[in-house]
DNA sequence: TTTCACTTTAGAATAATTATAAACTATAAA
DNA sequence: TTTATAGTTTATAATTATTCTAAAGTGAAA
């Protein structure tokens, strides 16, 4: 993904394209292999990489406009910090509780066989498999 | 689950049996079905039920004192609290957004066909399986 | 009974996240 | 181009969940 389609991305999410929201729309999404992060994490990568400092809070903003334009989702992991995934679409993770590690799960690898049916009134909206790994 | 087990249950792991933790304990254990609960969520129904206060920080240091004896598993789901769950088997969940509730799902009520082998290195210590709800 | 390690507790501390409000800026209109 | 303005950034305060601390209290072994 080129800076071009960096900033049509933005803008076709009414997302102005900001200095910073370039910055981190780059670092993000401008690479071959999907990517897990938490704001934390973010943070200090983007600090260690850029010359100019983005605010912590911006930097809050921006992974929440981002997932609400749908470029990012969110996704469950134990501890009581929020991870971010470049990967918006349906799929299943390996979790490494060792290295706090997210890997991908294609879709397709997982084939479920039997499942229950959901409870009175409610629909399944989607099913999220979690594959924890140990040494 | 009566007061005797109750007692059993704390005196076998190690855990002295005070007032607090065997009020805390009988709450969680002796009902018929699964509970699913957050540190605040127990100190509300808490306070609501019983007479004596009980400080939150002793909430806290049952609830994972309990946790490390193997009585209760966390579970992760959406949001930064920690969920609990009173059911320490293996087993899968229901995840309704709307309400922030989690239902159990038997683990022989999910039958997963197909499923890749962990990375480099890495064992496959459980599947966790979460089917979400919408309306 | 006495003793003491274990436990409870209030309050302080920490960590993650969100809110606030003033300064700044992208961009549409003049 | 300037100008106007709604959108954005930022430092800092506030909030929320959780853990830490250290003093007071207590279960149970001796
Ligand atoms: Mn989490
Ligand atoms: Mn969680
Ligand atoms: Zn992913
Ligand atoms: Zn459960």
């Amino acid at each position: 993904m080129k800076k071009i389609d960096i900033l049509k991305k933005l803008r076709s999410s009414g997302l102005r394209p900001t200095k910073q929201r370039v910055e981190i729309a780059k670092f993000l999404f401008e690479r071959e292999k999907t990517f897990h992060f938490t704001v934390e994490s973010l943070n200090k990568l983007l600090t260690k990489k850029s010359a100019s400092k983005i605010a912590l809070a911006t930097i809050y903003n921006t992974v929440h406009a981002f997932k609400t334009a749908g470029h990012l989702s969110e996704v469950e992991v134990r501890g009581n910090k929020t991870y971010f995934d470049t990967n918006v679409s349906n799929h299943h993770h390996f979790y490494d509780s060792d290295t706090s590690e997210l890997i991908d799960i294609d879709s397709n690898d997982i084939i479920i066989q039997k499942i229950p049916k959901a409870p009175n009134g409610k629909k399944i909206k989607n099913v999220e498999v979690f594959i924890n790994l140990i040494n």
